[in-house]
DNA sequence: GGATATATTTCAGCCCGCTTAACTAATAGG
DNA sequence: CCTATTAGTTAAGCGGGCTGAAATATATCC
C-alpha cells in the first residue's frame, strides 16, 4: 500500500464502486418517484445552485432551450419547481425548488446518507477523523471546479467545456 | 471537526458532491458515445459482474425481460456485447463485454480517474495513505453489499430489495 | 413422455425526451 | 424609435425505452 501506483489503483476502484452504487440507488429512487431521469437531473441541479434560468438548465444538461423549457414546465405542473419572472429582466425566468421539490431531493440523498453513515460508524475514531479531513478537501476542490464550470458556461464562450482540475501548488 | 455530528455532515456533503460530479461526467460521456443511458447501464453492469443472462439484466435494471432483451439486442448489434448460448442450459444466454465494449467502459472511467488522480496527487503522503486505507475498506464493504444483492436477486425471492448494510462487530 | 415451468424473443402501442422551426416578448444599441 | 439580440414558449415529428401479450425453445417433474 506504500506504493503510489497501487494506492492510486485502490482509490480509483473505491471511487468507481461508490459511484456505481450511488448510480443504481439514485436510478431506483427516481423510478420510485415517477419522475424521469432528466426531470430529476434538473431538480438536482437546482438543489446545488439555488436558482437559475431556463438557459442555464439548457447549458448544464446539454439539451436545447426548447427541451429545457418543456421539462421545466412539467416540473412546475408537478409543483416541484417554482418559476417566476426575473424582476431585473422580464424576459427571463427564475427557477427555484418548491418545498415539495426540496423534500423530494432530500429523500433521494437520504438513501445514500444511510450507508455512508453506517460506514463512518465502522471506522476507528482516528480513521474517521482523517476521512473527514480528506473529504472536506474533496468538497473544497469540487466546489472550485463547479465555480469554474459555471463561469465558463454562462457567458457566450464557445471555448468548450474541458475545465481543468485545479492544480495544487506542488 | 472532532464533533461526530459535524464530521458526518462533512462526509455526507463530500459524498454528495462526488456523486453529483460523477453523474454529470458520466452523462456527458454516454451522450458522446451515442449510446443511451439504459444501454450504458447494461454495459456497466457487465463490467462489474463478468457475465450474466438476460434475466439478470432485467432484475438489476428493474425493467421487464422484454425490455432487457431489446436493449441487449442493440448492444450486440453494436458489437459491444457478445451473446452466446449457455452450454449448461440452452434456453439461457450468456452475455459478456466484447473488447470494444470493455474499451468503451474504460474510456468512461478514465475521465473520473483523471480528477481522482489529480486529487490524490495533492494530498500529503500521510493523508494519501490514510485515504487509500479508508477507500480499501469502502471497496470491501460495497463488494459485500453487491454479493448480498446478487444473492437476493437470483432466486425467486419476493423478499424485496432492501439489502441491509453490513454491520460492524461493534 | 406429457404437462408444466423457465429463458428469451418478437411485436404492437404508448409515453417521453429531444430537435427544429416558427413565434412572442422584452432588452440593448444606434 | 427602429433594429438587432436575447429569453422563453409552443407545436410537429422522430426515435427510443418500456410494457403486455403471444410465440418459441429448452429444461424439469411426475
Amino acid at each position: 500500500m506504500t506504493d503510489i501506483l497501487q494506492l492510486t489503483q485502490t482509490v480509483r476502484l473505491g471511487m468507481d464502486l461508490i459511484t456505481h452504487r450511488a448510480f443504481r440507488e439514485q436510478a431506483r429512487f427516481v423510478k420510485s418517484t415517477g419522475l424521469t431521469m432528466p426531470q430529476f437531473g434538473i431538480l438536482m441541479q437546482l438543489h446545488y445552485r439555488q436558482r437559475c434560468g431556463i438557459s442555464d438548465i439548457s447549458n448544464h444538461m446539454d439539451i436545447t432551450i426548447a427541451a429545457a423549457s418543456q421539462l421545466v414546465e412539467k416540473l412546475v405542473q408537478g409543483e416541484l419547481l417554482e418559476r417566476t419572472e426575473d424582476p431585473s429582466d422580464r424576459r427571463a425566468k427564475l427557477l427555484k425548488l418548491t418545498p415539495k421539490g426540496q423534500a423530494l431531493i432530500e429523500g433521494g440523498l437520504a438513501a445514500r446518507h444511510r450507508w455512508v453513515d453506517a460506514f463512518i460508524a465502522r471506522l476507528e475514531p482516528a480513521e474517521r477523523e482523517k476521512f473527514g479531513e480528506v473529504l472536506a478537501m474533496m468538497t473544497h476542490t469540487l466546489r472550485q471546479v463547479q465555480e469554474q464550470e459555471r463561469a465558463a458556461e454562462s457567458p457566450h464562450e464557445q471555448a468548450r467545456s474541458n475545465p481543468t482540475f485545479p492544480r495544487g501548488e506542488s
